[in-house]
DNA sequence: GGCCTTCTTATACTTATGTATAGGTCGCTA
DNA sequence: TAGCGACCTATACATAAGTATAAGAAGGCC
């Protein structure tokens, strides 16, 4: 029977989630609430399949906790979970050697799903998570930039010289020097490569 | 008892795979040899709860005949399998509704598995397609960068300026210009914003 | 030794980029 | 109607970026 260890701050969810594991799988279930309660809890006598770390708890320190417990007890399986955290969290926690990735908004069916899939050797990703991240609406900065600057922007992203995106846009070259120039400094970036690079790791365009 | 039918043009591959879901999983399988045969057979009167679609197959034309198919049969389940495809192919046959994608590298128990997860209403996607791309190696153009201009390309990457770059290399402001021109032909662009962008495309730095 | 490539610097130049100031139109709105 | 913001244009300038040519130093290679 797997044995399961459950790191989680928030006690009812950690909780809930431990006796759920318990009562409708079967699993043997541990638990700690915080990460060195689960590196403690891991040096025990019994060895444990599988452990669950939450993202935002003590100690855990980012994808930090992640790498010492798999460099700790290498045998384990270790799953991280989140319920804030985005695709690019998710992602680095895969690349890092994670063995799984689970939101919290995932059901408790699908979280089960997930777990024996990992202990059955597979990694577990959410299919959701693998798609395109949100369109990105403007957020912060990219707010204040008006429609022209935006379009400016935009060409900008495609690496146009000002001269080409004075002809897209249909105004004259100096008219486009002024839009850049507005879009440096509502950026807070002091050349067009920066701002192209910000706007494509917003990914707007 | 769950029913699925597996269209693949690789008879081997698909009776194989069949006789193996049959016999170690119980499940009732259907074949079908290419894309039309597998509508044909999903029109009879047996309901499908899981058609399996290889990649490559007559009639299949890439992801059209995943959109085919799922219109013809909104119960069913569909899933993606290729030998082939790509990190592109797979994320865009998720994004278009797929059900989940099989690469045929995967392990049968990991397969069996994935069918397991898709007919329990979850997602599969491979926890390795929706990672990082391979490590994106010095494709193509960045093959034929030099050490030092492969160095200025990547402060490039930062919206660096001439002179900034030239400090962090500790040379000339006028030796970082003679780079950045030899990358910009290499790459086959025109300033130093589309080679910034270009890199990144291709996920180096 | 010659030959090659890479890296380096220099001088000199053209073009692109970014800044500054000043003015104009338009549409909205207090 | 006066003011405001977004937009456009003009002139002028400073600096950055990119091109061209020449040439020296260091290392690998035949």
């Amino acid at each position: 029977m797997p044995r399961i260890l459950i790191a989680d701050d928030h006690d009812l969810v950690r909780d809930t989630i431990a006796a759920y594991l318990e009562t409708v799988d079967g699993f043997t279930v541990r638990t700690a609430s915080d990460f060195d309660g689960a590196l403690a809890d891991m040096r025990g006598l019994d060895v444990v399949d599988l452990v669950i770390l939450d993202y935002n708890m003590p100690g855990m320190n980012g994808l930090d906790g992640l790498d010492r417990a798999r460099k700790a007890h290498p045998t384990s399986k270790v799953v991280l979970m989140s319920g804030v955290a985005n695709k690019d969290v998710a992602n680095a926690a895969m690349a890092q050697g994670a063995d799984g990735f689970i939101p919290k908004r995932l059901a408790a069916k699908s979280m089960v799903n997930a777990i024996k899939f990992v202990l059955a050797g597979e990694r577990y990703f959410p299919a959701d998570f693998a798609e395109a991240e949100q369109p990105a609406m403007p957020s912060g900065k990219f707010r204040d930039l008006s429609d022209r600057e935006l379009q400016t922007l935009e060409q900008l992203c495609s690496g146009l010289s000002n001269k080409e995106i004075a002809r897209h846009l249909g105004v004259q070259e100096v008219t486009v020097k002024l839009h850049v120039k507005n879009v440096l400094a509502k950026l807070n970036v002091s050349n067009r490569t920066q701002a192209a690079l910000l706007a494509k790791e917003h990914h707007l365009f």
